[in-house]
DNA sequence: ATTTCTGGCCTGA
DNA sequence: TCAGGCCAGAAAT
């Protein structure tokens, strides 16, 4: 079950860290790009008036999270692409407060299935709005970080600020 | 302690 | 089917 939402707007997300990259569905936030030699590339286009008002919210939200601070408010955000099952475990991971970290296991378990670790790692790679789907507060059972599709160096730093807001 | 199986579960091909 | 992934736990060094 997935079905492919279509884009109607990219935005940049310019950040201190770089040029985020932000693509929008007819219903929200459908995908959230980490900065790379890509996203440089000037892809601005005109927007719709709710996508407008989307990306302001998102842009605030985006710069919140990089300071590890609890984002104030999100734009609405599209998951049809994902699984039933990946839509659960990112329902999931948007209900761990920032600070706070969980782990594979832990997540399998609330959702029944306590031998799905590794299935819950396959969908938090699958995520398409990290950030905004808070994937980076996952780690491994036993103290180890795991893995971060969008680059581990960006898990460490994310965690690394958000542990110091509190 | 750390390395190496082995089991288990969900995808995409 | 089948391989392989942001895993875990047990067994073997």
């Amino acid at each position: 079950m997935k079905n492919k939402p279509a884009f109607v707007a990219t935005l940049k997300i310019r950040t201190v860290e770089g040029d985020f990259v932000a693509h929008y569905s007819s219903t929200g936030l459908a995908r959230l790009d980490f900065p790379t030699a890509k996203t440089k590339g000037a892809t601005t286009a005109p927007a719709a008036p709710p996508v407008t008002r989307w990306h302001e919210l998102a842009t605030r939200a985006v710069r919140q999270a990089l300071q590890g601070r609890p984002m104030t408010a999100t734009p609405p955000v599209d998951l049809s692409c994902g699984t039933a099952f990946q839509r659960r475990v990112w329902a999931a991971l948007r209900a761990i407060p920032a600070g706070k970290t969980e782990t594979y296991a832990g997540l399998a378990a609330s959702l029944k299935r306590p031998k799905a670790a590794r299935a819950v790692g396959g969908a938090c790679g699958a995520n398409p709005a990290p950030l905004f789907i808070p994937c980076h507060r996952v780690v491994a059972a036993h103290g180890g970080l795991g893995g971060f599709s969008g680059g581990l160096h960006w898990k460490r730093k994310l965690l690394e600020r958000e542990a110091e807001e509190n």
